[in-house]
DNA sequence: TTTATCTCTTACTCGATGTCAAGGTTCTGT
DNA sequence: ACAGAACCTTGACATCGAGTAAGAGATAAA
């Protein structure tokens, strides 16, 4: 809190701060994703440790353990927003755009394990401006639906949420260790595509479903 | 712990508690079920006092938080365990168990949204004793697979989840206001339907996609 | 009625969050 | 390079919730 100067010659919301503040804010966040995908309920003090500050500078910049885990999601809400814009799904064709999609939320899901530990989705006011995911992946379905690509009878808007759910669900399974990487990310992706209602590809040679030798490496929950 | 006599004249685990105890833990159980519903984070007092006793009378029967949440969980495994024994999954055809399945899901998920608030998966250990959906469903599935209802191209144990998680959103969404009940049900039956390879019913006149009138009851979260 | 059991009151410890002030350190603008 | 601002650190403090403990009073069961 206690601003200086907030003079209206800074128009930018972020005044300039010094060299090693910017440094130890990054440096908190990065330790907040790490621990925190550890055990989602980690101390300010473990926090801080990894960090390699103290306690109170944590609180000199977040004013509170929710403020910082919001901040940390809204971090991971542009980092998985950039990978979306790089993603082209506007322009791939539609069951393409939607493998595309999932393996962004894959990457996502690998850098920022602990949305999947529940402590994200504190009391969060019921708009959620910081999950634009689903709304992109919407417009694909309903481009899909309209060229034939997907079946229209489920609105959009929904499937765009199901699918969501399901990685989430597949990387659940990850994380308890009852299956591996590649078999989430295989299932998830056949899963999603029935569930747009995409042709299924058939008992075509050369399309197995089983999981592709080389990442069988599973996540398991650390100790503790 | 201090439990007086552990005598071995007490083949039932449970020795018999004096009527008012028993009561006071129904109590509490009921308590935790609906405070917690509304609020995951109460208090332990809270809890108590709308259980009608003090908060030294919880931990009298509940050596801590954790126990209490975790005797809830059993008692609402239970619960759902013998809702599903009740749905004659066996025995309906696949279809019709799928959508019984799902709607006993519904009517667990309004008696206890507690599991939706996240705060139930603390960190348990990785074996899911409590949670008997999934495989009995993957039986469903599997037999519908076998007569030809489902497509055999997933396995069935993944479809099972799937459609929990399924659920499980489709629950999230009403919790945030952004789906009615019957909303959420007549899609997550569809989808979990679509997901399992079940024909589609085609444009028949008759089965409109709407949510039908009289339950567009939202549940929403409440205040604070 | 008697007795064992349960509940309540009061008080305490412990850990984590959050706050505050003083003094030392480091960056930045000039 | 230097002065001052911005930042970090140390230490202490307040608060809240979880969990523990003992004794007096209430209550069900015999």
């Amino acid at each position: 809190m206690a601003d200086p100067h907030d003079t209206a010659s800074a128009p930018t919301a972020l005044r300039r701060r010094r060299a090693d503040a910017r440094r130890n804010i990054s440096a908190i966040l990065d330790a907040a994703r790490v621990v925190l995908g550890e055990r989602p309920d980690a101390t300010m003090e473990d926090i801080a440790a990894t960090a390699g500050v103290t306690r109170q500078t944590v609180y000199a910049h977040f004013p509170s353990r929710d403020a910082l885990v919001a901040a940390l999601v809204e971090a991971a809400a542009a980092e998985y927003a950039a990978a979306l814009d790089d993603a082209e799904l506007d322009t791939a064709p539609p069951a393409d755009a939607l493998a595309r999609f999932l393996a962004a939320g894959w990457r996502f899901f690998d850098r920022y394990p602990f949305l999947l530990n529940s402590a994200a989705h504190t009391p969060r006011p019921q708009d959620d401006p910081h999950d634009s995911a689903p709304p992109r992946l919407a417009r694909v379905i309903h481009r899909g639906q309209t060229t034939g690509d997907f079946a229209p009878s489920l609105p959009a808007g929904w499937l765009a949420i199901a699918v969501v759910g399901l990685q989430h669900t597949a990387a659940a399974q990850v994380m308890t260790g009852r299956l591996t990487v590649g078999e989430a990310e295989a299932l998830c992706l056949e899963s999603s595509l029935r569930l747009c209602g995409g042709r299924e590809p058939g008992p075509e040679p050369g399309r197995e479903p089983g999981p592709e030798p080389g990442r069988e490496h599973r996540r398991g929950l650390p100790g503790r």
